[in-house]
This record gives structure tokens, sequence and C-alpha cells, in this order.
DNA sequence: ATTATTTTTTAGGTTTACCTAAATTTATTT
DNA sequence: AAATAAATTTAGGTAAACCTAAAAAATAAT
């Protein structure tokens, strides 16, 4: 079934609310998201219901059928994919690509996905670390886990954000924890759990706050 | 000024019918050409042209402002853009990229386009032989004709085609009578105005009929 | 120059995706 | 357990892009 581009948008945020937390998914959390009226988020469910993409109950949340998540995980694949692309390929930033992407990943076309999903060399992780579904819909996921959590001494690799947003995505390039960079914790500051880090290669020791190493998801390194 | 969709595709079907005849533009030629409603495409004329994308007086036809001209080949570039892309990158045959092209040109982002451009090597012609218009709007024009008016033992490149449509690509794919082959009339058969033709490397014939050499354009080799 | 035909516009209606305001249901207090 | 507050839905309405049928204007034919 042909699915609308407000249709699919509808189905992606519910996918990453329900992803975000293990609580029903409510009206006003869907409205807030996507930034529209509740009474119009009660609309679309009832017909995204009608067309069996999600389970609706009036005034008992909703969550997605399996039609429902593979729709959105579709949608999730060609956004992620068309980032990877627009920053491997056409050398844009990381954190200039979502917006373009909200709108590539509404193309229509089985055979373009397959092409340049072939064009980028079957690629697991997009260059926010998000990882990219396989045709089957399935994940690879990593042990990954919040840079917050880590203690003195572990060497690990920055693998992701929790936070997309452009400044705060900046910020990380200007301070040189970009994805991919291995680090060492060198201290961590008891009163306010701020971080010193050790960027292998480097010399110096950048010091972050505990708000931006909750925002940063790391893997372990060896 | 932001355009929609269906605002954008008005534009060009308006821009190419301008470029098909220098007679006056009517209201059906628009019609049939979007196959959609006289009275359908009256209410956008109306719309387009109190936002001054168009000339239009109720029953005189109308004609795109310079700033219509401008929006119309904005999009025309980018259709030709993303052709390429398709073809020449991920590897699709120029005979399945226009309908996904009609999706990719809609897409809003000006450093998108400047950075495909760069990507494809800021190439004047598209996978079908049309030319793609510079930033400025310029298009790079070449001396071309339709093959029907050359005559006996020409040499001549193939450049274009005044048919867009996927059979008779395919025929041409077929026939090894592809864009960029270069060829000689060997004959012109009188009565049916068929023509012979030699692709040089090869050794073999091709006997192509006028209605076939009328649709394929060609420039002058040597 | 009338009449007939074709083209185009007007009038009125539909669907999609939104909105605000009011009503209803569910959850939270006291 | 009532009363209050919050969340959600219903009711009624708007704008965009379409439609059909009828009316009006322009063009062609007699």
């Amino acid at each position: 079934m042909r699915l609308t581009f407000t249709e699919e948008n509808y189905l992606k945020a519910i996918y990453k609310l329900r992803e975000r937390s293990d609580t029903r998914i409510s009206t006003n959390s869907i409205a807030s998201l996507l930034s529209t009226a509740p009474a119009s988020v009660t609309d679309m469910l009832r017909k995204l219901a009608e067309k069996k993409f999600l389970n609706y109950e009036p005034y008992q949340g909703v969550s997605l059928t399996p039609q429902g998540i593979k729709s959105a995980v579709s949608v999730i694949r060609k956004h992620r994919l068309w980032e990877l692309f627009l920053v491997e390929k056409l050398g844009f930033n990381w954190d200039e690509v979502h917006e373009i992407a909200e709108q590539l990943e509404h193309i229509q076309s089985e055979s373009l996905v397959k092409k340049l999903y072939t064009f980028l060399g079957k690629p697991k992780w997009d260059p926010h670390g998000d990882p990219i579904p396989d045709e089957q819909g399935n994940f690879h996921l990593l042990k990954t886990f919040p840079l917050a959590s880590a203690g003195a001494n572990d060497k690990l690799i920055i693998s992701g954000v929790v936070d997309h947003r452009t400044d705060f995505l900046q910020y990380l390039d200007k301070t040189g924890l970009s994805l991919g960079k291995k680090i060492t914790v060198k201290e961590i500051t008891a009163y306010d759990s701020s971080m010193a880090l050790n960027v292998l290669g480097t010399k110096s020791v950048k010091h972050i706050s505990a708000e931006v190493a909750k925002n940063i998801l790391v893997t372990i390194f060896k």
C-alpha cells in the first residue's frame, strides 16, 4: 500500500517514540514531536488504524502493527542511507544533512534504494553512528552506552550521539570528538561528573560536562 | 518564494509547451500534458498569476514571467542532474530514470544542487543528450538536428532524442544506437525515407524507419 | 452574419491534512 | 468519593488540489 509523505512521517514518529521509552505512546507525545495539534493527530491515528498500520483504541494510545513497523523501518533506512550519501559522496558535514534527508527519505523507488545501498558499499552505520537496517529490516546492534556511564581509564570508541541537533554536533566537531575517534577517560570529577578525555593520536586533554557525556554514545575499544 | 510540488510541475509543463511550439499556450494543452481537468488548470493558472509566475488573462492563454522561467529552469536543471546521477553513479539504464527524477527534482536545497553538480563534474548534458542549464539558467546549445534531415554519407554523432518514452529508448539500446555513438548514413531509400546506417566500430548495417530517424537528434562529426 | 462547435471559465463539491473550541474521558488530588 | 486537572476526542471550519456539470466566450462553419 502506497503511503503519503505525511503518513510516513507519522509512522516514523511513532516508531521513534516507541524506541525512546517503554511507556504507551500518547496522542500528545506524537503531537509535540511533529509540532501539530493533538486533534490532528487523532484524525491521522484513526486513518492509519483503518489502513492497518496501527492498533488504536480511543483514549488508550497506539502501537504499530507489523506492517506499520515495516513501513517505518523502510523510511528510517532510506533516511540513513541518504545521510551517508550526502556526507560520504557529496562532502556535506554531518550536522548539515538531516533536513535534506527528511525530504529524500520519501522518494518512492525500490530499485533506487537497492542501488544506493550498493553504491555506498552496503553500509551498517550512518554518519551519526545510527544503525542502517538491512533489506529485511534488521538492525546491526552494537553494544553502545552513554559515555557518562564509563569509568576512569576506560578505552572507548565514539560510536554515536543521543542528541542529533546541529549545535551539539558542531560542538563535537569543534572539540575534535567526531565519530570513530578513540578516547581514554583520564579523570572524572566527582562533584559535577565532568570528564577529562584524551583523544588517541593527540596530546591534549579535553574537558566535557556531564550533560555532554550523556549525549555521546561509545563502545568498548580493545 | 517557496513553491509546492504541484506548482513546480505546472511551471515545468508550461515551460515545455513553450519550447515545443511557438503558438500560445492553451489551458487544454496544459491539462492534457498533466492529465488533469481543464477546470483544475484554470484554478492553478489564476493562483500562479497572482504569485507573479505567469501572465494570465482569462480566455487568452498564459506566458511565463521572468520569475516563472527561473523557477521552471531550476526544476529542469535538478531533473537532469538527478537523471545523470542515476545513470552515471548508480548504474541505471537511461530508460529507467525519468520517473525517479520526477520525484527528486522537487527536493529543496540550494547546497544539495551545488554539491551534486560538482560531484558529477559540472556536466553539460544529461543521459538523453538534453542540455543541463548552468547555475545562471543558461543552456549550452549544440547544433543538433533530426537524423531524418541528414543526407547520404553524412558522418554524425547521436546526441539526443525527441521522443523520451521508454519503449523508444529500449529500441535504440537494442539496435545499438545509444547516445554518443558515431554513425555514417549509408543509404536513404527514396520511397519510404528509411535509412541504412553504419555504427563506427561495427561492420553491420542498421536499418531504421523514417519515423525513428525523426526522433533521433544528431550533430555533425568531424 | 448567424449558427454550431470548441475552448475556457464558473459554480459547486470532494479529499487530505491541518486548525480552534467545546465536550468527553481518564488521571490526580484533596 | 468528589472535585479538579490533564489528556483526548468530537465538532465544525480552512486551504490546496483536484473533480463534474453548466455557463460563457472565442472560434469555425455555413
